[in-house]
DNA sequence: AATCAAATTAGAATAATTCCAATTACAACT
DNA sequence: AGTTGTAATTGGAATTATTCTAATTTGATT
């Protein structure tokens, strides 16, 4: 993490240290709320704005990404792989569903020709 | 769409049927805030609590869908056939992009067994 | 015409996020 | 080691989309 900091000339520090630490840590896909009181179990003083701060520096440099679901607060995870995500109705558990190349050839195959794709998100919702 | 709302029980009220035909007219994807403006063209006294109130009533229904992107106000649409949704990142403009039977089994097969699917969202970001 | 529930309305409240201005931390020079 | 300058953090205010609330209006049914 510190390398691709540094090589955008951000400063690793402590507070973007740790918040990235505890998203690693857990696999699941926390809310800045959430990661807020993770975070202050080591950083007691941190404060919901750097939480925000970091975690939007984090993304900009790839090293997290951004989960919407619906209007709910944005969720953060630090699985890269690509993957897609199911929400269970009845536990609100989140599930990451990895994606293989061929599942991602078949959902760019969607595409009319001329459609340049960047990125993209796949979410069901229903129950396991 | 009246009977739609009757069969609910639910009034068809000159405010519920202008949102509604506000969004059949034009194949866009306007927020609340766009849909008030067009909608006070012909109910200049119309509120912003009314239009979400029957957007609300009308999603409720099936008789209009949402669409969210990221953190951004939620979008309307009465395109009721299977589509995902493609963002251009130069222009802003949303696409519809209508899923034959055969793009949602491919999608549903990306589903490990014993996920039940109620529904999903595609949406795609990129340039065309 | 009177009643009554449903719908609308304006404005207040809420929740997530962003902004702002002041402080703090730290790397790079003396 | 001390100074300087920029980047990062902080707390609180501001913003934005949306929901809530309580009062009024509407319209179907008696």
């Amino acid at each position: 993490m510190d390398r691709t900091l540094l090589k955008k000339g951000l400063r690793p520090t402590k507070q973007r240290s740790c918040v990235y630490e505890t998203l690693l840590s857990r696999k699941d896909h926390p809310t800045a709320d959430e990661i807020l009181l993770r975070v202050r179990k080591k950083l007691p003083t941190i404060s919901l704005a750097t939480v925000y701060n970091c975690l939007e520096t984090l993304a900009d440099c790839a090293l997290i990404r951004q989960v919407n679901f619906d209007r709910s607060p944005t969720r953060f995870c630090a699985n890269l792989s690509p993957h897609a995500h199911f929400k269970c109705s009845r536990t609100g558990e989140i599930h990451d569903l990895n994606l293989s190349n061929e599942d991602i050839l078949k959902l760019k195959s969607i595409l009319p020709n001329g459609f340049q794709v960047d990125d993209f998100d796949l979410t069901f919702n229903g129950t396991t």
